[in-house]
DNA sequence: CTAATAAGATAACCC
DNA sequence: ATCTTATTAG
């Protein structure tokens, strides 16, 4: 489609103004459908923002239609019109609202590519996604469409931004800036050792666990409300309890403050305190950052959307994109109404809908429309896609989940042997102990996997003591990276670590209090020496001083753990890692804040590359697979028994269960096995019984036309 | 005070 | 099944 001003935008509807000698446009219609704003929004409007190349905007009537003058990339065609009118939109808010499936993504990436392509110097384009991961991918996408030049653009997680800039303005905290990061159980650690030392264990009352009082704590502040109101909303059982839990609060924050360390929401906290505080700080970003994009924005918490809201209050140039049915991390505080907000925030914003669909095809999108159509509240989205089926999806129960397991490894063989690749197929659940009958299956089978979600590399007990000394080196004021270090030794407890802890830390001595004449020769003073000397001989770059450390921690690890062989492995992976870093606390934050995928589990099979994919629904968020099998589809599962108390909780399951579906591209499974509850399986439910399918199919009259239903036979399947 | 052993509880999603 | 906590012997 050719975007001509004249006549297809509706002069009566917009404002045309001039600033500084320049046109503008503030808002307008286009086509009779949307709200428009900003003189730059589309070529060839004579009031062009200056700041760019003006032969690149200029649209070329004489060189026809289709592709933009200056770019090589013939974004007309390549795109929809929704898609090709938020790519080419330059300064100004844009909110575009995307259905699963509706080349979200995509629009991203063109994005990047025509910023680029037109000049813009890609260091001043920052894109905040949801995981590294995502934000690299499109940098790469990019790249391969117009150049290297796409890999320069600023990326990352908030948490990863916020932890750079608190980083790079230091100088305005109170310490010389080297926190360390720590993770969530590095915080428990810390409450643990906190209620033990508050004396609240011989409290009569029951006291929440030192993960629960964590919850909610970080609840509170991901909400932006107060713990007592999460307490009475949430964890009405432990009201009693709030008087302890807020003494643990204020004790686990002044341990924070005294040890130089952040949890992944001080990491927010702060960055937001230092742009609110800093009008300089916020200047220099909008200088900086001239365009910014946000992905997800369904998921964003009160603290990121504020965060956004800062870095562009200069120059108002922020596209946010996101889907409120795919809203699934509320628990981490998330707003889906952020989306809602956006145009409140940023009045007279451009709203752009994508509703055609490219991935699934029609059968697969009538059964998640039909899905979302049950949600309480939604958002009118109406998903279309232009790509006919094959078949309907198949629903089918069996009577366990071995039965599930072996029913799977028997169509991923079929559908490999005729010959779709193993990486196109993927198995999706709730929970990330829902596989493990399958994985038993998988592995019998010689099926090759790889699995996301659940435990993460660096949750893994050896990984953790590495990095502990890590921390120690980077800083010793982390008391819990010195815990952990010193009960690694043979004759040191928790007494004694606390005890060496309060020289080396509160007593200011440093490494020389490993050494202190107070402590008794004992046969672990030879260790000791042999801690101090490694610590104080550290020196070179991340990987070398990963080397040395593995040299003295590799006998302590072969006396810990029997299968000592395997860990090592991880351990030479976290030193390839090392390798590509020069800075160590670099290496700690990027470790703490995007812990790299544990190694695939190649298992069998011939070829590295090929493996069945398994993942956790909330991992599999933007991907898409040929072929999906939904497993454990059965209440309790999904939805999580836990969350079927709160009408909110089990809005977001449903909107978790349309996730999972809309990542089918051409055929969809959906099992429901019996599982047996042998104890009883989460709040309240029956001790002994057998699993019912998913209320949420059971919700759905028109589930069985939708699906077609199949029942196993003595051999196989058949309908 | 530590380390080994026994009994008991609890089990999600993620930066 | 795995991790935590309580108990007890060294």
């Amino acid at each position: 489609m050719l975007i001509d001003p004249e006549r297809d935008i509706d002069c009566r509807q917009y404002d045309k103004y001039e600033e500084k000698g320049r046109h503008y446009v503030s808002k307008g219609v286009l086509n009779g459908s949307i709200a428009w704003r900003g003189g730059a929004c589309f070529p060839g409007w004579q009031g062009e923002d200056l700041l760019m190349d003006s032969d690149a905007m200029v649209h070329s009537r004489e060189r026809g239609p289709s592709l933009l003058s200056g770019h090589r990339i013939d974004y007309r065609s390549e795109l929809n019109d929704q898609q090709f009118r938020a790519v080419i939109h330059r300064d100004g808010p844009l909110l575009v609202v995307a259905g699963a499936g509706s080349g979200k993504t995509r629009a991203l990436v063109y994005r990047v590519a025509y910023l680029v392509e037109s000049g813009i110097d890609p260091k001043s384009i920052l894109l905040l996604t949801f995981t590294r991961k995502a934000s690299r991918e499109m940098m790469r996408r990019a790249a391969t469409m117009v150049d290297e030049r796409c890999m320069k653009v600023s990326g990352g997680t908030f948490h990863s931004f916020a932890a750079f800039l608190l980083r790079r303005h230091s100088h305005r905290r109170s310490h010389d800036g080297s926190f360390t990061i720590i993770d969530r159980s590095d915080a428990q650690d810390i409450i643990k050792l906190l209620l033990g030392r508050l004396g609240l264990k011989e409290e009569r009352r029951r006291i929440p666990q030192a993960k629960t009082i964590l919850d909610i704590v970080s609840r509170a502040v991901n909400r932006g409300t107060s713990r007592g109101d999460i307490l009475n909303d949430e964890y009405p059982h432990f009201s009693e309890a709030e008087e302890i839990i807020e003494r643990v609060a204020g004790a686990y924050e002044s341990f924070k403050a005294e040890g130089f360390l952040m949890d992944y929401d001080d990491l927010l906290v702060e960055c937001l305190r230092l742009l609110r505080d800093n009008e300089d700080v916020r200047i220099a970003l909008s200088e900086r950052y001239r365009y910014v994009m946000v992905d997800e924005y369904q998921d964003t918490n009160w603290l990121q959307a504020e965060i956004a809201r800062l870095i562009v209050a200069e120059h108002h140039s922020i596209m946010v994109v996101g889907d409120d049915s795919q809203s699934i991390y509320a628990f981490r505080g998330a707003r889906f109404e952020n989306i809602l907000d956006f145009p409140r925030l940023f009045p007279g914003c451009a709203v752009i809908t994508l509703e055609q669909n490219y991935r699934s095809a029609q059968p697969i999108l009538s059964l998640t429309n039909a899905i979302i159509e049950q949600a309480q509240k939604k958002y009118s989205k109406h998903l279309f896609s232009g790509i006919a089926g094959d078949g309907k999806p198949v629903y089918l129960r069996t009577s366990n989940e071995r039965e599930q397991a072996r029913f799977i490894c028997q169509r991923v063989m079929e559908l490999r042997d005729s010959g779709l690749p193993l990486s196109q197929m993927a198995v999706l659940f709730r929970s990330g102990w829902h596989s493990n009958a399958l994985e038993v299956e998988l592995v019998n089978r010689f099926i090759p996997y790889a699995k996301f979600g659940g435990l993460r590399f660096t949750e893994a007990a050896h990984v953790k003591d590495l990095m502990a000394f890590l921390r120690v080196s980077c800083n010793p004021s982390d008391t819990i990276a010195w815990f952990r270090c010193l009960t690694l030794h043979e004759g040191i407890g928790s007494r004694g670590a606390q005890s060496f802890i309060a020289s080396i830390v509160t007593g200011k001595k440093g490494y020389a209090g490993l050494i202190d004449e107070r402590v008794p020769s004992r046969k672990n003073a030879q260790a000791l020496l042999r801690l101090y000397d490694l610590l104080s001989g550290l020196e070179g770059s991340p990987a070398q001083i990963l080397r040395m450390i593995l040299s003295y921690y590799r006998p302590l690890l072969e006396a810990t753990y029997d299968d000592y062989h395997r860990r090592w492995n991880d351990l030479e992976t976290l030193t390839r890692i090392a390798e590509g870093y020069e800075n160590l606390e670099d290496l700690l934050n990027d470790l703490t804040l995007e812990p790299p995928e544990s190694d695939p589990q190649n298992l069998g099979g011939e070829g590295e590359q090929d493996h069945l994919v398994l993942s956790t629904i909330h991992s599999a968020k933007g991907l898409e697979w040929n072929t999906v099998f939904l497993i454990n589809l059965v209440d309790g599962c999904l939805p999580s028994s836990y969350a079927c108390v709160r009408e909110e909780d089990l809005e977001e399951e449903r909107r978790l269960f349309y996730v999972a579906c809309t990542r089918a591209a051409r055929s969809l499974y959906l099992l429901s096995p019996e599982i047996e509850y042998s104890r009883s399986y989460g709040s309240g439910a029956s001790s002994l019984g057998f699993s019912k399918p998913s209320r949420f199919v059971e919700e759905m009259d028109n589930f069985r036309e939708l699906t077609e239903e199949w029942v196993i036979d003595r051999n196989g399947t058949c309908r």
